[in-house]
DNA sequence: TTTATAAATAGTAATAATTCCTATTATTAT
DNA sequence: ATAATAATAGGAATTATTACTATTTATAAA
């Protein structure tokens, strides 16, 4: 993959924000440093940093969130404002069980954890 | 909510299937029962049912899939096949642990399970 | 340091899933 | 049976995303 100056710019603009932003709200913070950048240039952007580890896919309903942070975690989804918030919660005990019961091979958990955070209490 | 034909031909398609079928595959099966329902029938119905308990919505990928299965319950899905399969892990422990950790009140755990099914091993 | 190459882009059209709109139809209370 | 109004059909509009293509740009070789 060659280096594009569009992509450097994709990936700091998801570096930079501690929230989990949708591929339009990306386009509308990076077109401010590349007032011509295109639409589909941050989709396409988006999938090779995929591909390539350097950011996560989440799916928020049926929309794709971006997410910089890697590593292996989950998230708490707030019912009101519609949040998340990163957590780890890194307990693998259950794969022994689904591959015994389901013959079922666990690559990853995806887990989104509802409720209401502390602002609406 | 008034009765109407259209909803219970879409419930009844809902409920003799053991897959977890997306909107238009729904709108294609009762279109056999009622020749000129319209896919914005579906739509709207299906959040009705969705309302009132009758079937749960199920987000896989960026794609809305239905659920008749109103049962607390997971998701297995393969990555070869896309296949979806129910399962009951009903393990609350958690909850107090995000309660504290997070002051985030917990309502429901949204779990998909990704890897590989015994089709494909 | 030019030049050739092919990968990446901008701009736009197309697609897919879903929602919205409105005149007509059908349910249900009276 | 009739009136009131919720639900529908059919189609237009919207939103998120992908595809297309002529042009630009990064990079490797001369």
């Amino acid at each position: 993959m060659r280096y594009s100056h569009q992509r450097e710019a994709i990936k700091k603009t998801i570096q930079e924000t501690n929230c989990h932003p949708t591929a339009d709200w990306i386009y509308k913070e990076t077109i401010k440093i590349i007032p011509n950048i295109s639409l589909g240039t941050v989709y396409r952007n988006l999938k090779c940093l995929e591909e390539s580890g350097d950011i996560k896919t989440i799916y928020d309903g049926n929309i794709a969130r971006y997410d910089w942070n890697t590593e292996p975690h989950n998230h708490l989804k707030c019912k009101h404002c519609g949040d998340l918030i990163d957590i780890v919660l890194s307990d693998e005990s259950i794969h022994p069980q689904i591959k015994q019961d389901f013959k079922f091979d666990v690559d990853l958990v995806e887990m989104t954890i509802i409720g209401t955070c502390q602002k609406h209490t």
